[in-house]
DNA sequence: CGGACAACCTGGCGGC
DNA sequence: TGCCGCCAGGTTGTCC
């Protein structure tokens, strides 16, 4: 699923086709794509809002219409896209939530997994409040990275999916930022040195910032707005390269589980701390 | 605080 | 081809 970078590229794509463009209905076919309010509302609240500023925090897509805010997390197989009324050639089976806009278009909310949700609120803290810094702002220095870590003990991997700690880091950014930093998946967060959290701040930075260059990764499901796909895929160092050899020291990368998930790593490059 | 795990869902892929 | 089990980019809630 659509991570940071993938997010920032769908958002960037979405303001010329939906900026201006005033909502006129609401279609849904699946219930609990809505989280909140209720569809019956939802559908009488956005009619007649218009899309003023698209924006992004962490993974959440943030539509400001006149009165509400447009949520829309994208989950594991989100895609949005704005596409003429009578696309019929495009048979997208998938799409769950739809928008009819002025211009004879329409925002389609595609969805195979339906995990992803739409809200609309005019209380955005209440979606976003607990989410950590923002990985790129000016806000997220070294100094913050390192009074983050302080007292945790968990697994750096683990700690960088937790959107309370850093926001928008998904698996893939997680493991590319270690593989860049030379640190260990699986490094207790407080034993980090000072060079070791310095260099995560630059390489957490340096592969998101990579990922967005290159318009995002288009592993299975992810699409950009136009329905192109993403180059940042072909760019990963560790990231589904089980088996390959390491691009640094050739070495075979190896994959573990970290909290769960699937993580990749170079055993000679991010050597085990020896503390 | 944190670790494990189930839920939410469907599709793709490898193995037999 | 068909069936089966496993895997998947995310998040939340529960239980210990």
């Amino acid at each position: 699923m659509p991570e940071l970078p993938e997010v920032e590229t769908v958002v960037r794509g979405l303001r010329t086709p939906l900026i201006g463009r005033t909502v006129q209905s609401m279609w849904y076919d699946w219930g609990r794509t809505i989280h909140s309010p209720d569809p019956q509302e939802f559908a009488a609240r956005i009619a007649g809002q218009t899309f003023r500023a698209i924006n992004r925090r962490a993974k959440y897509i943030l539509c400001e219409m006149d009165s509400d805010i447009l949520v829309i997390h994208l989950k594991m197989t989100g895609r949005l896209y704005v596409t003429p009324d009578d696309a019929v050639h495009d048979v997208d089976k998938w799409v769950h939530f739809c928008l009819q806009l002025d211009n004879g278009h329409q925002l389609r909310f595609s969805d195979s997994r339906k995990f992803g949700k739409v809200y609309l609120t005019d209380d955005i803290s209440r979606i976003t409040g607990g989410l950590g810094p923002e990985p790129l702002s000016d806000d997220f220095t070294p100094a913050v990275l390192r009074a983050r870590l302080q007292g945790r003990q968990r697994a750096i991997k683990a700690l960088l999916l937790e959107q309370g700690f850093i926001a928008g880091m998904g698996n893939i950014y997680a493991d590319e930022a270690l593989h860049r930093a030379g640190i260990h998946p699986l490094q207790p967060a407080n034993s980090l040195s000072d060079t070791q959290i310095d260099q995560l701040y630059a390489t957490i930075r340096a592969a998101l910032q990579a990922g967005i260059d290159y318009e995002g990764a288009s592993i299975s499901w992810y699409r950009k707005p136009d329905g192109t796909a993403g180059e940042s895929q072909k760019h990963f160092f560790v990231y589904g390269r089980e088996g390959q050899s390491c691009s640094t020291c050739g070495h075979p990368i190896e994959k573990i589980r970290v909290a769960q998930r699937g993580t990749h790593y170079c055993p000679v490059c991010q050597p085990r701390s020896l503390e």
